[in-house]
DNA sequence: GTGGACCTTCACATATATGCGAGGGTTCCA
DNA sequence: TGGAACCCTCGCATATATGTGAAGGTCCAC
């Protein structure tokens, strides 16, 4: 398909597909007219990496995480080299941490929702400890 | 203390902790001759607010969200108005959500190294659906 | 009283993810 | 054959979080 149809498809504008493809999370063939050809399965790549951006991840570490990702949602094997292995163990790293940190933080904002509830309602404030 | 003694504690660049001051994040007040002077607590405020920008919230949220996760590490009740706690529910919802997009990718993730260590032991490899 | 270490504001520079539009080629249909 | 709807590249503009430095005030120790 074309970068029309990409962009009807996923809703991302046009300028943010070619963008994506300058950094290399989405690839295209050429037309003999110089138009940029998409195979089906980007729709569902574009998808994954909105949510990866979304979730404030940078494009490098998504050009970086998006292979193992694969599209269609199986894994495939690519003839992973130990470097690629240990920097995807590390990326893997980042976002258990990323995780870790926002479960605190949204732990800390229930808590505080939960006794401004309980405030309300009367009873004693909770004390939360993070 | 003054934003030098802030930095060295921090090891946040003073430019960003003026920065934060104008983002609202942190606030000092003024000595007689102008330089600005932060209370001890500043400190721990501050590390809060580089863990919540490493992860990707942006500072407009963190303004938002950092009331209710009180330093010392205990709630405080500034009076919430109806409207803040409301906010506060929406911005609680957004962090979970990343949680939770964040947390499928690490699995896909994870479940894409086991299957490149079952593979080089020769096992058959793991077949993963998101 | 002078130098160095600190502080102030202001302004400009960078990277990243975006938006916008110009200038121009292609395809297709009426 | 002409216009509409595509596509191309290129460049400039924005916001956010940063880096860097200039021009100048303050304070202290020698």
């Amino acid at each position: 398909m074309r970068i029309g149809e990409l962009s009807a498809r996923t809703d991302i504008p046009r300028r943010m597909l070619r963008y994506y493809e300058e950094q290399e999370l989405i690839a295209s063939t050429r037309a003999a007219n110089g138009y940029r050809e998409y195979a089906e399965e980007t729709v569902e790549r574009v998808a994954q990496i909105r949510e990866l951006l979304d979730v404030g991840l940078p494009t490098r570490i998504i050009r970086e995480i998006l292979p193992c990702l694969g599209v269609p949602r199986v894994i495939r094997f690519p003839a992973p080299t130990p470097e690629m292995v240990g920097s995807l163990r590390e990326e893997l790293d980042r976002v258990q941490t990323r995780i870790d940190i926002l479960t605190r933080h949204r732990d800390a904002m229930a808590c505080y929702l939960d006794s401004v509830m309980a405030h309300d309602s009367g009873h004693q404030p909770n004390i939360c400890v993070q």
